[in-house]
DNA sequence: GTCAAAACCATCGCGAACGATAAAATCGTG
DNA sequence: CACGATTTTATCGTTCGCGATGGTTTTGAC
């Protein structure tokens, strides 16, 4: 273990790993697959299937393109994702009649059972974390003004 | 709106979306990837590509194993990360003397000359931000505090 | 010195993410 | 009504991320 990192004075032009906040959301968000992860498995999912299920278990019956708008993901990802989530028998796939171009994606009664077993899972992570509720809840806050500005920014490019 | 649904016994509602830091993470992460998308590709790397470049220049010579343990990644992933970096001509990959089983990571000149053409890209990421740097500092140190605790927990499973 | 255990990296397979692109349905304008 | 533009989803190729596994080198116990 070579121990002696002076981290010299020579660059002020590039900042050092630690101080790039963007690593900060990066390896935290790795830090939540990993907790999330045995979690999960115990149910069959993955954490971007986890995620499409809360949203349908919050509104039943999207189109791919909404749950897309909710997840900030586009069907390239969520395509092959919903065709694995209908293999699994936990969602069903048919196009709207009104207008044949959309998709819908509804619960069957498998998937809405699913929900019984998940609701263990949130009380896992909060306890997880060990921060009280208004650190997280703030920190939630922080986090969704930071994304809406960069997803600002994006835009105006 | 989004009350937080206590978890109180027998509750079977699911929290919505919107209340999962997790989500928060998860999609202001995506929402770093979208700013860096544009400034990185005119250097030709992509995100990873880019973090590892940074350890590089941090402190050059680092073992695969050394740079895994900074950006929380593994020899599956950066193996192939690195034969791509080693293809573009940013670094080169040499097995230690002293110890055959360690791969030793240095960068080429090419590799040290693409620092200053990324010094412009934290900049352009700080201005999308649009946040003033104490409260992105804060928000820094609250998300590496999160990710050591939610890794402590992992660990201790 | 010997040999099993550990450390380190590489390989494989799968799922996720995204840019580019395609195919089909719908919409809007003339 | 006709037809080009738009919307919506699907497909393809590449990279990332990780679990499982394998091969080589080093370490450690005896």
């Amino acid at each position: 273990m070579s121990q002696l990192t002076p981290q010299a004075t020579l660059d002020p032009e590039m900042p050092g790993l630690l101080d790039f906040i963007c690593f900060a959301v990066y390896s935290a968000n790795h830090a939540f697959g990993r907790v999330y992860k045995p979690l999960l498995e115990r149910l069959g999912l993955t954490y971007p299937q986890y995620l499409v299920l809360v949203t349908l278990w919050e509104e039943d019956g999207q189109t791919v393109g909404a749950i897309g708008q909710r997840l900030f993901l586009e069907s390239n990802t969520l395509t092959p994702l919903l065709k694995r989530l209908e293999a699994l028998g936990h969602v069903t796939r048919t196009r709207a009649a009104h207008d044949e171009r959309q998709v819908v994606i509804r619960l069957t009664e498998q998937g809405r059972a699913l929900r019984q077993l998940a609701t263990e899972v949130p009380p896992c992570i909060v306890d997880a974390m060990g921060l009280d509720l208004g650190t997280v809840e703030r920190l939630k806050d922080d986090l969704v003004d930071l994304r809406e500005r960069l997803l600002k920014a994006v835009a105006e490019t």
